[in-house]
DNA sequence: CGCAATAATGATAATCATTCTCATTTTTGA
DNA sequence: TCAAAAATGAGAATGATTATCATTATTGCG
């Protein structure tokens, strides 16, 4: 799901970082590496099990910084784990098919014209009831090839 | 949100208790009631408060029920408290604009259309990753005038 | 009717993902 | 080179939710 090259990742990580006095450390490089490069969204163990330095404590308060920051957006399906992914902006917008079985996600994408539509309905809805929308999610909710 | 008679929503949920097995008992329709008369989703809390007799590991517990048989769904969406609504089908379908710092729900409904669209969308995408789709929630995500 | 068998209740204890604490280490900028 | 500020990591604490279990209600059958 990267449509920006490491480089940039990093460079647009750092400033968001910056930009509210936080530092681009080491193990926040790493977790930006990590989610980079999976094509979905991890859990914190998952992330944790992916490096033997990475301490559980560590990746939790990074990764509170780093979706405070607008770098990284948490997914939260049922009451298990929370899931981690690179914020829009660092990857290209899409959504998720989730299988509330396993809380195994998937990406995909809609065509943009279905997007603006649906954009433009929020908006509407959404100044009706004077709400400010930052972002909107559209999940499939269904189960996967291994759990059915 | 209700676009049942009282008494059809009692029946339907009786009937989709009995098929497995469960009882329609006082809880149960004391939990329909409150979440049909409410106009957005509730918490086990607000649930619990709305009625001096309700324990509040039944309302979990019947939640829960209520949730198996495809009767309520809940709705997660920080790591706060879930919130639970009547299903779909015993509701006008429809979508949420959650605030992300207080957690208050406010319903909306998108075009017919779009809705289609939507789901012809989602449709295609799952099965190309081989999921079965039960259902979708397009959620848009800001900040209500209480909180900004 | 009685009367098991099965399900529901509610108070309380247990669970467990996540957050907090705090002593130590690292980084920054003057 | 040196404080000041931030980050780290191990472990303790938190708190929403779930599990336990003795008690109570409901069902259906003879």
């Amino acid at each position: 799901m990267a449509s920006l090259s490491k480089a940039d990742v990093d460079e647009q990580v750092a400033s968001l970082l910056r930009e509210k006095g936080h530092r681009y450390s080491n193990t926040r490089r790493m977790l930006v590496r990590v989610l980079l490069t999976a094509e979905k969204p991890l859990t914190n163990n998952q992330i944790v099990e992916s490096h033997d330095s990475l301490a559980q404590s560590s990746v939790y308060r990074n990764l509170n910084v780093l979706e405070e920051v607008g770098a990284v957006t948490r997914i939260v399906t049922n009451n298990e784990f929370s899931r981690y992914e690179l914020a829009d902006g660092l990857t290209e917008h899409h959504h998720h098919i989730i299988c509330t079985s396993c809380g195994d996600i998937t990406d995909f994408s809609l065509p943009l014209t279905l997007e603006k539509s649906l954009n433009q309905s929020l908006r509407t809805a959404a100044s009706k009831v004077r709400f400010t929308i930052d972002q909107h999610r559209f999940d499939g909710l269904g189960t996967c090839v291994a759990c059915q």
